[in-house]
DNA sequence: CCGTTATTGATACAAAGTATTGACAAGCGG
DNA sequence: CCGCTTGTCAATACTTTGTATCAATAACGG
């Protein structure tokens, strides 16, 4: 089964597996992120649907983090954008220039982490990784917008 | 000359070469930041300095961070704590439970971004990385506070 | 000592959430 | 199908971590 950024149907059954209630709400939101290509801020998906609360796309967007269908990642000035999560355990890559973010698997970062297993006092139990780059696009494009 | 805990004059020195003026307050946050021996957070920092005005503290630990003698960090739940900042390049080793920052360098982290560098499209620009564990005292103490 | 100008404290505002609460509605138990 | 329990909702207030503004002040350079 190939990972593939998930539908709004993924996110649907995403939340209904960890025992939630679909409510309309957010169906709203699943769909709203899923038409999404970009990353996108949590504020953003609140404009976007006027019907619904702020409150309730904060609590929604923490659940599909949790459930694991959703990344939140940190921006280089510390500011959160949420992406769709479609593959296991991966790291990513943003562009200081337009914010892309992409997902990547690198073995040198799996292999880093083991050497630095063995090295640290106690145990590890997660990480954080962000690379920052200049995408190709804003590196040829002259770094525009 | 072997890079240590930089002392308050270190940090005084260090807002001089950037061509600030020293200030009392200044004075007072530097004393305050190298009496502590743990990371912290900027509104701790403000409560213990009376006289001082919020603002003036969130100016000046910037200015510290910006000026390479203090380190914002990133716990877990995504709140920042500074810690005081030894080395050149580095990366910070954060206990879960106890909440204690160590800086580390580990020639696997240089390896793994040179290897990262060559397979990235475009040019990597910066990067944020943290490892989570529990520390030595916590996993055998039983995880305490 | 004096003037310039960075710096300050107060205050307001901003971004990103979390907590509370009364209303509602999903799903179950019959 | 009905009623009840309980999760969820929208609205609102509050919290945390800052940044912007601005008049008053104090460093430093001469």
């Amino acid at each position: 089964m190939i990972p593939a950024t998930p539908t709004e149907d993924d996110l649907i059954a995403a939340m209904e597996d960890r025992g939630c209630r679909i409510t309309q709400p957010r169906r709203d939101i699943a769909a709203t992120i899923t038409r999404r290509r970009d990353a996108f801020s949590a504020e953003e998906v609140a404009a976007e649907l006027d019907g619904v609360g702020r409150a309730t796309v904060y609590r929604s967007l923490r659940l599909l983090v949790d459930a694991g269908a959703l990344c939140k990642t940190t921006m280089p000035d510390g500011s959160p954008r949420y992406s769709l999560d479609n593959a296991r355990h991966h790291h990513h890559l943003v562009c200081v220039d337009c914010g892309r973010i992409d997902e990547f698997r690198h073995p040198s970062v799996e292999r880093m982490l083991r050497a630095m297993s063995a090295d640290v006092e106690g145990e590890l139990v997660g990480h954080r990784l962000e690379l920052y780059r200049r995408c190709g696009a804003c590196s040829a494009g002259g770094g525009s917008r």
